[in-house]
DNA sequence: CCGACTTTGTGCATCGGTTCACAAAGGGAT
DNA sequence: ATCCCTTTGTGAACCGATGCACAAAGTCGG
């Protein structure tokens, strides 16, 4: 007899990863809403995908759905949530308080469940000091010993291009093995870290590649040669 | 005899066009470096790809290596900024001055290169009539009015998730059809508009699972249940 | 002019992910 | 208790992307 309703395969694919987050969010709004179930064909018009897929997505983590009925909502959530490893809360130092560093530090939506910013870091003597939503910048200089106190465990790099890695190498250095990334840089490191790089000039690049062919057409004449 | 040089097959994969940008990154730098040619195993470092994979990237666009010798580097970036459309430039709008907003708004290397932010547009009549990046933000009546007179084919939906999809659909009928969205919901679009969603949530989180992995190891006893 | 060397471009095997379609499982009505 | 209806979970076919490995193509030195 197979014990049940236990995460089965500790191997989940890393495109159903990057779903679980979506479905998440969409269990979290029907919570909110009061509804109790949801079927496998709702939930994935409400994250957008496909309904098979998601049953497979979730048939990763265990069986827990009822057949003929649905899945309960509280349920899942607290299981895709204990999967992702959002029970516990993960303390998040910002490197880099330009506009975009301050922009990330104020957005309460992305600090929501699980993650809380834990530090501000910057080189800059101007803005040292300062209060950023309702934290302290600190210097670089104390980089380490801020992510040692502060039981950092995830960076978030919004500095300028040219000193990304510098300070990848310093955060790796100490103990980080995690990195959020928006320097449009390649940041080299090792492979026991995970770095997720977030580039707003490459989906533009993406998005303006699609809308030319658009516009262009199947006839689009003018590029002869 | 077919003809040498030219953009062959139309269809590039998705994966390759996706890449394409990372590449012209890296190209830039080598030509601001004074680097006349370039080697597939070079360029495939410094923009962190296998060089397999690199060679097969651009054997989509055409036959533009030389063997024996590489790449040229001037030419290449050529070639790439055409086929991603940058030859051209493109007025993209940011909707939502918010602290995002406000962030890319500002940040110049994002507006680098074939890209120009044409207007800012907000709800909140605080913020309306301010000069931001030197651009004048302008109220949401005014959205379509400025879509038209400007000329903007990308939008930037920096609103809060609760506005995104009106908004969305607004640009949409203004004749929008390429949307990067910050917000963090599902837009529901045509399937003639392409969307692209950048969400800090959804990546922290997928940072999140994996370290968790990574703490937790092999042996992760304290689940039970 | 030739031969050795370098580097591209690509055929092929492989892999991970997606989608279809359906049998198995459970709920509810009678 | 039985049957029908709904919905899950998944086997299997398919599709696109990756990476290897090598022949073709071109350069450069002698």
């Amino acid at each position: 007899m197979k014990s049940p309703s236990q995460p089965r395969d500790r191997g989940i694919p890393e495109a159903t990863v990057a779903r679980l987050p979506l479905y998440l969010r969409a269990l979290h709004g029907m919570a909110e809403r009061g509804i109790a179930t949801v079927s496998s064909e709702d939930l994935a018009v409400a994250a957008g995908v496909n309904s098979a897929k998601l049953r497979k997505d979730l048939s990763h983590l265990g069986s827990y759905g009822t057949r003929g009925v649905g899945y309960d909502v509280e349920y899942l959530v607290y299981q895709i949530s204990r999967e992702l490893g959002l029970t516990q809360d993960w303390a998040v130092a910002i490197v880099g308080v330009g506009n975009l560093g301050r922009a990330l530090a104020n957005y309460g939506g992305f600090v929501s469940r699980g993650f809380r910013v834990a530090a501000l870091v910057d080189a800059d003597p101007e803005v040292v000091g300062d209060t950023i939503a309702g934290l302290n910048v600190e210097h670089i200089d104390e980089l380490e010993a801020v992510i040692g106190r502060r039981g950092v465990s995830i960076v978030v790099l919004a500095t300028p291009a040219a000193a990304a890695q510098a300070v990848c190498d310093r955060v790796i250095a100490a103990g980080v093995t995690s990195i959020l990334n928006f320097a449009p840089v390649v940041l080299s490191v090792p492979d026991s870290v995970d770095v997720r790089k977030v580039d707003l000039s490459i989906e533009l690049q993406i998005l303006a590649f699609h809308e030319q062919r658009k516009a262009g057409g199947p006839l689009m004449a003018m590029d002869g040669q």
